[in-house]
DNA sequence: ACAATCATGTAAGGGGTTACATGATTTG
DNA sequence: CAAATCATGTAACCCCTTACATGATTGT
């Protein structure tokens, strides 16, 4: 009865505080580098806004894990921050830690494809809609590849799972469309 | 200025809307029966909790997309639902929309992956924790293959899709996790 | 001059989970 | 008779996105 106690993270970090951390970590960045630098890298599986970033910095820096300071360029407002010893602790130990929320995944196309028995004529039309964006998405993975070619270990590994597993998908689909195009033409 | 409109969603059903119609299309279900089947099926790319589809059947009355009637059993409280022809018409028109949401991942282990360079040391064993966590996946939709055997195309698809897919993911961490070892044995 | 980019921040609202409260029925 | 399952529902939070407001600087 009572106070719900909230779920203590595991690392205490925010989903939104370790993509800062781990983004700082490599150097020192404002919010809006850091989330230039989730739409380049990390936004295939780890997404972050404005929304979220500029309040968790404040947090962050509350909570001692961060420190910025004003750099304006200019006679532009400009925040940089950097890790704090703390900050440094809290990521490693976060790294550290063997255990991970599981992952998690939200796919449309894969809905209604199963749902596709209540309109089977879309059923194949579908699996070329989820195909057309699974290639955008390989397009735009591609695209990264070039600009993080000299980049560091990490990020190139998670770049080749994320193309990999892209053309997999699209593949995937291929097959399935083949399948599914010869053995019932139009008619059931 | 003023109100803020809320972006409409082309087909005009939320997501666990979606869901919902898409689960009593097969059958009259009760909002447990609906939890019990996305769990059972759709979790590993569409989840949704009491806290949603309680409150959604009740907006999903109101609109006039389905229609609920008390089915006691025993003394038991239930409430049953089926599509009403207007619910069945929205279920068609969204199945029938070519453009889906994009597909969205959050996927811890691939973030700490991305991280590792803070950390190179760990980065070997984190993939060997997201290996085990894929493995742990693969057991569960192999396990569900055997229950959904007769079961309708769409769920026999997507089924397969997840295992594939599953399965692909557990031989890029085995591959990975050979090439680091290969070549940075302990140090740099 | 105009547009694009750099830069920070907030308000409103959408969508979601977890935990709890409640109680009947079935199964071992 | 105890435990599991069937069944409904809500309150409190968490996390996130979108859209807006504001303004300086840089490139064309």
């Amino acid at each position: 009865m009572g106070a719900v106690q909230p779920t203590p993270e595991p690392s205490g970090l925010s989903p939104t505080g370790k993509v800062i951390l781990g983004m700082i970590a490599s150097g020192k960045r404002t919010g809006y580098d850091i989330k230039r630098l989730v739409d380049k890298t990390t936004r295939h599986f780890w997404a972050a806004s404005y929304g979220q970033i500029y309040p968790e910095l404040k947090r962050l820096e509350a909570d001692g894990l961060i420190s910025g300071r004003a750099e304006p360029s200019g006679g532009r407002h400009r925040r940089v921050f950097e890790l704090t010893d703390a900050g440094r602790e809290a990521l490693h130990d976060w790294l550290r830690s063997d255990d991970s929320d599981p992952s998690e995944l939200r796919d449309e196309g894969m809905l209604k494809l199963f749902f596709s028995d209540a309109l089977p004529e879309r059923r194949v039309p579908n699996i070329r809609a989820m195909r057309a964006r699974e290639q955008r998405k390989l397009e735009q993975l591609l695209a990264l590849q070039e600009h993080a070619a000299g980049g560091a270990p990490g990020m190139y590994t998670t770049l080749q799972l994320g193309i990999g597993a892209t053309r997999w998908m699209i593949e995937w689909c291929d097959a399935a469309i083949r399948d599914l195009s010869s053995h019932d033409t139009t008619q059931e």
